[in-house]
DNA sequence: TTTGAAAGAACGTTCGT
DNA sequence: ACGAACGTTCTTTCAAA
């Protein structure tokens, strides 16, 4: 997949704002709206564009915990298995299958340090197969973007 | 911040796909688009909708390799001005500031193995101050998602 | 609070060029 | 890539339930 300079110009809108209108950036960019409607509808086809997102500041609902937490399953348990457990627990927002230390490492998000605690003993650590936790907790995420284009 | 079963609902909508049009969402819920109209502007207003986003494929761009890096900080380097240095390097996705055994917790993302080479060796530990790394390769990301509503 | 309606502006989309 | 045209959606407003 190759991008141009106006395809660039015009995905940089777009991961910025997803509702920005298409008229608008055409006029910043100098271009015909169609012209851009036709770039979106290759950019689409080839699966770049894999859709849009609301973003949500969970801090506003009160959760201000983040965690990164390392997990070492036993031999007998599969990835697969785990990770079908780790689907159904709400506070997991990432799961990685990783090279290194642990089989796998998750992102998790709580209200305070009280309900992750809570997390990693009653449900995390209950997960059969789950031999053994190590917790990160974010202090500060100080970056938060998407692939530069 | 308290939401009801309906804020509930256009949340979940929108956080999928936030382009989808206001009016459909009524339909699908069985309120006016007024009311709609009205509960948006709230939430908005409260800070808990931070904006939109369109989500790209970093795999058609033929970035392939993502991974977790933990750094190690000499004593004289402050976190701050390791950040600012992490932030000129676009590969970056994330950086936190983390408990436990790192100073930092950054996430990359590399087009293969030899550029995630090249940004550890030539990139991130020739940043002053940067004593040592762990790097952990995301092998497969089997769960990615916001936080649940 | 929510509704339904109504107005005008702005938008997405599709053409022929 | 353009510009015009069409149908839809958005925003805003208002009186009424």
């Amino acid at each position: 997949m190759k991008l141009d300079g106006i395809d660039k110009k015009i995905l940089r809108f777009l991961m910025k704002d997803a509702r920005r209108p298409i008229l608008e950036i055409a006029r910043n960019i100098g271009i015909s709206g169609a012209a851009i409607h036709q770039r979106l509808k290759k950019l689409e086809a080839s699966g770049l564009l894999s859709g849009s997102k609301f973003v949500i500041n969970p801090k506003v609902l009160g959760y201000t915990t983040m965690a990164y937490i390392g997990i070492f399953l036993d031999k007998a348990m599969s990835n697969p298995r785990a990770v079908k457990a780790l689907e159904k627990i709400p506070e997991v927002l990432e799961c990685h299958y990783t090279t290194g230390n642990w089989s796998i490492l998750i992102k998790v998000l709580c209200k305070d340090n009280e309900h992750l605690m809570h997390l990693l003993n009653k449900e995390i650590q209950q997960i059969e197969g789950v031999s053994r936790t190590e917790t990160f907790i974010s202090l500060n995420q100080q970056i938060n973007r998407q692939i530069s284009i």
